[in-house]
DNA sequence: CGATCATATGCCTTGACAGGAATATGCATT
DNA sequence: AATGCATATTCCTGTCAAGGCATATGATCG
């Protein structure tokens, strides 16, 4: 799953959001999200299979943390479109209407 | 549709990336993707549900452009999960590990 | 070894979305 | 007014992903 998919889910961007706590067991999200076990654990392999979350067994647990490689090639892809709002669009802009 | 629906999708990250080069005809963005019209048509809608692009009317045309707004939204959400690849988090680790 | 806890997997249904093809709308030009 | 161009909309179909529920797996403890 690409990381565009993985994160176009709420439930998974609330799953990141409580990893940014540091490493979590299944249940512990499981009980923060007051969803039910099955679902948060097929959200947690889609978080797995995009790269998101790496796993660490502990156990009869699973210790999930998060794994932010992909999400800075998110930022990677969002890079280009700054110049959109951070002024050098500006700049650009006056220039094409000076040349116009 | 969400950003992050919209963003899902392929075609439209390419729809994206073409309209940085400025405002373009809808016509001219079904010849670069080489796609149906309809097909870029309704991908069009999508992203101005998102609020991705805006419309300008001149005569037959509908000239679309890149409307930045909703990924700096996306750039704000990206922005806590920084920490955990510019260092800050090696310092936390740190700290940690010292009251460990 | 049997029981129990933590987690994963399978099956089913449903809803959302993409693509294709045909057609409709709207503006412009003669 | 009629035609033509640019774009949008509708209908249909296939696919894929999410939720709910039941059940399987795997580890631990008595």
């Amino acid at each position: 799953m690409s990381t565009f998919t993985a994160i176009a889910d709420p439930v998974r961007r609330d799953i990141l959001a409580l990893l940014r706590q540091g490493e979590q067991p299944a249940g512990a999200l499981v009980e923060a999200l007051a969803l039910p076990q099955p679902n948060v654990s097929k959200h947690l392999k889609a978080l797995h299979s995009a790269g998101l979350v790496s796993i660490r067994v502990d156990g009869p647990r699973r210790l999930y943390s998060l794994d932010p490689a992909p999400l800075v090639e998110l930022d990677q892809w969002l890079a280009p479109y700054r110049d959109f709002w951070t002024g050098k669009l500006d700049a650009l802009g006056d220039h094409l209407m000076r040349t116009d």
